[in-house]
DNA sequence: TATCACGTAAACAAGA
DNA sequence: CTCTTGTTTACGTGAT
């Protein structure tokens, strides 16, 4: 829809290789805000249906692209403008930035929502009767508090996905600042004025609260539409109170005049916190400090690319919504056993999570959009929060302590990591086995294991002798692969049982979580954990025909798996790809090599990532490019 | 502090 | 001889 803008415009200038151990890793702030319990226990449906919501959500996101620049600089010379760690900060106030467009988006609905429930009320004080009404605002709250925890959810996704974490550390961005919808409590406090209809609005008023202002002016829109939420004095006990963010974003001093990269009498520049006094001295910092440079138009650049995931993700995740709003409207007066539940298990899982991991005591997300589909999966929104940071050395424990789900977390950020030059917080082993199970015949040459890499992972388009060293040196030194010979050469499979064995036994998540675990591990049946992985995953890179044969429907409703193990175990005994072998079986049986390389939908992906998105081709990795093209079409 | 898992680097060998 | 593939060792780092 709108995320075709920049692809092309991105372009590799080649560079030598950088050092690969340059980066520093950022610590695991979880990025945070923006949780919120969902507190809807209606039943009913209101007047305005789902698809009216839908019509809402059908609007333009606002996302700003309004830094983009002509000029193209790559994510090279980026970096070699800026180090690492300003890139990182860089980037991630950028996406901070971003999502408070998106926020900027959602409370826009929100407002229109309201404003829409005005109407209805309004039309509903004219009916003599008050008893339809009342139900018909319980609906309408309903609606609402469901809508809102879609948006949450999806905001949510985007931090969980690193896309906004924001480790309290940098100091840049306060979690309050993260999306937070309005809570039950002021919900009730508008239906309270609503059906009152008096202006009630002084204590509200007081409280800041949006949605007063848009309750009983509609004017009062630009204040808060450029109002940035973004504050840089965090309220220490921020979770305390709901409203906190809500007063801290509608208190801030936004003037028509004001601009979008002036708040909080700071420069909202990537990077910059410069203090302004005023407007005035802004503009004047703005021009001399911000003027058309090289750093300038680099930061450009990263916003661009901020933009490009963000209008990608917002894409998916709009999809995704409006699949869900439509699923709902089908069953209206069901009692919802999954839909509202889940939110209930969701917030569960959030205020748990809020409690137990993260320590700056803000509402965090539970996790993201898998929210409601693994709402017993704990630990992802620490293990994504890391992963965008994780840009050094992997420090793939986390994954594996937390039993991330490679697969899902790589599905869903698959479109990232294949754009984006960062790491995936996954150990080259784990990675090598997914190389190897995504492929029908469970099997991979060293050459096609370098491919994949390759084409999963712009990060792996560079520093090739770094990594295809590391990943020679851990087929080797692990002895869950196994190396097979064959006709043509030597494969690579995967003893799933040595690598079973190799997991950390200590599994830290729920009880579960790890009785799943200990299922799978048990080849027991969890083909509907497994399914719904997989629908949840929605991996379009799952070249292996048989792993994909889920109902997505059901997969909204499954609690999902926690680990990859579980997810193996399922492939091997659903039988459906070929009579189960063993991993010793794998080994020690004359494998079926397969006689020519199942890669043959490969090719177009290879060749359409470089024409597309693979803007971070370094000269050597333009050769391994090269090479791999025909390798894979020749072995 | 010790241990473990992991990443990185490098030396080396075998084979194409 | 060069390159790829594969093995092995060493060392540093972070987590437990």
């Amino acid at each position: 829809m709108m995320v075709e803008s920049a692809s092309e415009t991105i372009r590799s200038t080649p560079s030598g290789q950088n050092g690969v151990s340059s980066l520093t890793n950022q610590p695991d702030g979880g990025g945070g805000g923006g949780g919120r319990e969902g507190a809807a226990s209606g039943e009913a449906n209101g007047e305005m249906s789902p698809v009216e919501l839908l019509h809402f959500q059908q609007q333009q996101v606002p996302v700003s692209v309004a830094m983009m620049s002509p000029q193209m600089i790559t994510p090279q010379q980026m970096q070699q403008i800026l180090s690492p760690p300003q890139l990182q900060a860089l980037l991630q106030q950028q996406q901070a930035i971003m999502l408070q467009q998106l926020q900027e988006y959602y409370k826009k609905q929100q407002e229109q929502l309201h404003l829409q429930l005005l109407t209805q009320q309004q039309a509903g004080k004219q009916q003599p009767k008050e008893q339809p009404l009342g139900n018909k605002q319980l609906a309408f709250q309903q609606q609402l508090l469901q809508m809102q925890q879609l948006q949450q959810q999806h905001l949510l996704n985007l931090q969980r996905q690193g896309l906004v974490s924001l480790p309290p550390g940098q100091g840049t961005v306060p979690l309050q600042t993260l999306p937070q919808a309005v809570c039950p409590s002021d919900l009730q406090q508008l239906w309270k004025e609503v059906t009152a209809a008096q202006p009630v609005e002084d204590s509200i008023k007081q409280e800041g609260l949006d949605l007063t202002t848009n309750t009983s002016n509609s004017t009062s829109f630009s204040a808060a539409k450029v109002s940035p939420p973004i504050s840089h004095h965090p309220l220490p006990n921020g979770q305390s109170t709901m409203h906190t963010p809500r007063r801290d974003s509608s208190s801030h001093e936004e003037t028509p005049g004001s601009h979008p990269l002036y708040g909080h009498g700071e420069c909202k520049w990537p990077g910059c916190e410069t203090l302004c006094e005023d407007l005035g001295q802004f503009v004047k910092h703005l021009n001399t400090e911000h003027a058309l440079d090289d750093r300038s138009t680099a930061q450009c650049r990263v916003q661009m690319q901020v933009v490009q995931q963000l209008e990608i993700q917002l894409a998916k995740e709009s999809e995704r919504l409006q699949a869900m709003m439509a699923h709902l409207h089908m069953r209206p007066s069901e009692p919802k056993p999954f839909s509202q539940p889940l939110n209930l298990v969701s917030s569960a899982t959030l205020s748990k999570s809020t409690s137990d991991t993260f320590p700056d005591g803000l509402p965090h997300p539970p996790t993201s959009a898998t929210a409601p589909i693994t709402p017993l999966r704990q630990g992802p929104s620490v293990i994504s929060s890391s992963t965008l940071h994780n840009v050094g050395p992997i420090r793939r424990r986390n994954s594996e302590k937390f039993c991330t789900p490679i697969s899902s977390e790589l599905a869903q950020n698959h479109e990232f990591y294949k754009n984006a030059d960062v790491r995936p917080p996954f150990t080259y082993a784990s990675l090598i086995r997914q190389a190897i199970l995504e492929t029908p015949d469970r099997q991979l040459t060293l050459n096609e294991i370098y491919n994949w890499f390759t084409r999963m992972f712009a990060y792996f388009r560079r520093n090739t002798a770094t990594w295809k060293n590391a990943v020679r040196h851990n087929l080797s030194l692990h002895k869950c692969f196994v190396r097979v010979e064959n006709v043509k050469g030597a494969v690579w499979t995967v003893d799933e049982h040595e690598y079973q064995k190799r997991r950390p036994p200590k599994m830290t998540g729920s009880p579960t979580l790890v009785k799943n675990m200990i299922s799978g591990l048990g080849y027991g049946a969890l083909n509907a954990s497994y399914q719904a992985a997989l629908a949840e995953s929605s991996f379009p890179l799952l070249n292996s025909p048989t792993m994909i044969n889920t109902s997505s429907a059901s997969g909204m409703l499954h609690v999902g798996h926690d680990d990859v193990s579980s997810t193996v175990e399922q492939v091997n005994s659903n039988g459906s790809n070929s009579p189960r072998l063993s991993p010793q079986q794998y080994s020690s049986h004359p494998v079926h090599v397969k006689e020519e390389p199942a890669e043959a939908e490969d090719d177009s992906r290879p060749v359409s990532l470089l024409a597309t998105t693979n803007q971070n081709v370094t000269i050597a990795d333009d050769r391994d490019l090269e090479e791999e093209l025909p390798v894979e079409d020749l072995s």
